[in-house]
DNA sequence: GTCCTGTTTCAGTTTACTTCA
DNA sequence: ATTGAAGTAAACTGAAACAGG
């Protein structure tokens, strides 16, 4: 890498930065309806009371341990499996009355709508050679018994079967943002809830992001390895300068010239060569310095010094 | 203009789960 | 076969910004 190349990159690390979002506020959504009775005037109560009960609804994507149980009960009934799946993953086991094939998939918090009986749908996914899909519906009497059933229970931890993790990324290259639309949309293509989708795109541009840093301080690295480089080059030719003009002005040296050469420094923050025993006072004195070159010498990092800015 | 409510996003954190020595 | 550390990803929390009433 040239040192052009090195510095022209545009990088800018902008950790503080906040990017712009397109905040989409036109929102599709019917407004938050709340499972529980009580409507909660906090907006962060609501929040946090809607996270809660998120994971308790069902839809659940086995992991290894209970897909092997599934596995192994499958040999023999395929009702047999999905009552250990009910045991091994879901708090709310008995609680499911009936399964169906359905890919409708209903829930009353996000899609709004003030409906009494709560229709649940369990994904069971076992990745074994193919990926079976169980989906087990089931009504509820109430919300409020639904609620009792799964308080205290620990979050559950999904997940993402091959095929949703690539249509999710998928869209994420398509936009890394979602709209309400297009979150309920592949919400409901995955056979996800919004919020998973939601949560997946928070997580995923966290990713992205920590990638683009991490790249973004290795070219920094490059690039403060290239300054460095040509910081010494240059030391050393202006070695040589000194070198040659010493020998060249031997005989009749200019004015300039007249001072002990090995007494002469130059400041690395102002650019101007002074006479040594001098250093803290030539920006004072115009006989005592003068430019040299047009490059600003406060640009050129000196490995000798640890601050060289602090030199005058 | 100000306050309130509701929504989204983000940074940071927690936690369930996996991998590997 | 077991176990514990490390890594990963899903989920959560709290704050900020913004829109609309």
């Amino acid at each position: 890498m040239s040192f052009d190349e090195a510095c022209h990159t545009g990088l800018g690390l902008s950790l503080g930065c906040r990017d712009s979002p397109d905040h989409d506020h036109t929102n599709l959504q019917a407004p938050p309806h709340h499972h529980h009775h009580h409507h909660h005037r906090n907006t962060y109560k609501n929040k946090q009371i809607q996270l809660k009960y998120d994971h308790l609804l069902p839809s659940l994507t086995l992991g290894p341990s209970a897909a092997s149980k599934i596995e192994e009960a499958e040999s023999t009934d395929l009702h047999q499996a999905v009552a250990v799946q009910e045991q091994a993953s879901s708090p709310c086991s008995g609680a499911f009355s009936s399964f169906s094939n359905s890919s409708s998939f209903k829930r009353d918090r996000e899609l709004g709508g003030e409906e009494i009986e709560v229709e649940v749908e369990v994904e069971v996914e076992v990745e074994v050679e193919e990926e079976r899909v169980v989906n087990i519906t089931s009504s509820r009497a109430s919300e409020e018994l639904y609620e009792q059933d799964h308080e205290d229970s620990p979050r559950k931890k999904l997940r993402l079967s091959k095929e949703q993790s690539a249509t999710l990324e998928d869209s994420f290259r398509e936009h890394t943002t979602l709209n309400p639309k297009q979150k309920q949309d592949l919400a409901r293509k995955l056979n996800l809830r919004p919020r998973q989708v939601e949560v997946w795109f928070q997580n995923r541009r966290a990713r992205t992001k920590l990638k683009q840093t991490e790249a973004d301080c290795e070219l920094l690295k490059k690039c403060c390895e290239t300054l460095k480089e040509e910081n010494r080059r240059l030391h050393k030719e202006l070695q040589e300068v000194k070198l040659m003009k010493q020998t060249a002005t031997a005989a009749a040296p200019p004015f300039y010239m007249q001072f002990p050469t090995a007494t002469l420094t130059m400041c690395p923050s102002c650019e101007k060569i002074c006479n040594g025993g001098d250093h803290h006072n030539h920006h004072g004195s115009s006989t005592s310095s003068f430019l040299i070159g047009s490059k600003p010498a406060h640009l050129i990092f000196n490995p000798f010094s640890t601050h060289p800015s602090t030199a005058c």
